[in-house]
DNA sequence: ATGACTGGAGTTTCCAGA
C-alpha cells in the first residue's frame, strides 16, 4: 500500500503533473493540499482508476484525496474549529477504507510570527489533537498526511540558527506539533531515516533554493502504531520538484505492507 | 549590478505563500 502527500500549489497549474504522478507512482492514496480551486472535475481521475474527494475554495487552501479505494464516512473540517472558521473546511478532509482512516491536512502557514494568524495556526494543531482524541484511539489505523507547515527538529531545516524563531520553525509551532504526535503518532520518515540531515520537502522558489538544497521538511505522513509496524520505506520525490513549472513542495511517498482485515 | 519567485484575483498591483 502506497500513500503520497503533495502540496501542489494550484491544482490548475499542476493538473498534468498530478496525472503523471498517479500513473508513474501508482499510489493507493494521493493526498493533495493547496488545490486553490472550488471544484475538481473527477473525469480524468476516474479514467486512471481513482475516486476524487475534495474540499476547496476559491483562490487558496483546498485539500483532496485521490483514492483507488472508495472511501466511506468522508469528513470535512472538524468540530471545534469550523464553527469559528469556515476556512477550516478547506484544510482537512478524510475518510475510511475498511478499518483504515486517512486524512489530507493543510495546516495554516501562520506568518508573520506572533500575529493572530500565527496563534490560529498553533490552535489549529492543538484542535487537531482534540479531534483525534474525540473520535479515535491510538490503536486504530490512522494516517495523517499533509503540509503541516512545521519543521519538527533542527535536522529538518537547512540552517537551524538562521531559522530559529522564524515561521515554520518557531519553538511554539514545534511544541504544538510534538503535542499532536504525543497522542500516539509516528513520523514515518524518521522511522526509516532517523539520523539523516538535509531531507526536505519544501524549497523557496527564490535564491536557487532547490538547487542549493536550502529547504525545510514541512510535509509529513504521520501514522498510528499499528501502521508504523508495517511501514516499508519513505522517500521524497525530488524528480517532481525538479520538473519545469514545479510546485514549491515535493511529494512525500510512504510504502506499507498491504493491510489485512483484522 | 546589491537583484533574485509563483499563483490568484482581477485590472495593474496587491496579497499569500513559508
Amino acid at each position: 500500500m502506497r500513500v503520497i502527500t503533495w502540496n501542489v500549489n494550484s491544482y490548475n497549474i499542476r493538473k498534468l503533473q498530478i496525472e503523471n504522478l498517479l500513473v508513474e507512482k501508482n499510489p493507493d492514496f494521493l493526498l493533495l493540499q493547496e488545490t486553490k480551486v472550488e471544484r475538481i472535475s473527477p473525469e480524468a481521475f476516474i479514467k486512471l482508476g481513482f475516486y476524487t474527494y475534495h474540499a476547496g475554495g476559491r483562490g487558496r487552501n483546498g485539500v483532496a484525496i485521490l483514492s483507488k479505494h472508495a472511501l466511506d464516512d468522508v469528513k470535512i473540517g472538524f468540530q471545534g474549529l469550523d464553527e469559528e472558521d469556515p476556512q477550516a473546511r478547506e484544510r482537512i478532509i478524510g475518510g475510511r477504507w475498511k478499518d483504515l482512516w486517512i486524512f489530507s491536512i493543510y495546516v495554516p502557514n501562520g506568518s508573520p510570527v506572533n500575529s493572530d494568524y500565527f496563534f490560529y495556526k498553533i490552535q489549529f494543531i492543538y484542535k487537531l489533537r482534540e479531534f483525534l482524541e474525540r473520535h479515535f484511539t491510538s490503536q486504530d489505523r490512522i494516517i495523517l498526511g499533509g503540509d503541516f507547515n512545521v519543521a519538527p527538529e533542527p535536522e529538518d531545516v537547512f540552517d537551524p540558527q538562521l531559522l530559529e524563531g522564524q515561521v515554520c520553525f518557531h519553538e511554539r509551532e514545534r511544541k504544538a506539533l510534538k503535542t499532536l504526535l504525543q497522542w500516539g503518532l509516528f513520523d514515518t520518515l524518521r522511522i526509516k531515516h532517523p539520523e539523516k540531515r538535509g531531507i526536505f520537502t519544501w524549497w523557496d522558489y527564490q535564491f536557487s533554493a532547490f538547487k542549493r538544497n536550502l529547504g525545510m521538511r514541512l510535509d509529513h505522513i504521520f501514522v498510528t502504531y499499528p501502521l508504523s509496524k508495517i511501514l516499508l520505506e519513505v522517500k521524497v520525490d525530488l524528480k517532481t520538484r525538479a520538473l519545469p513549472k514545479p510546485s514549491d513542495h515535493a511529494p512525500l511517498i510512504a510504502d506499507f505492507e498491504d493491510i489485512t482485515d483484522r
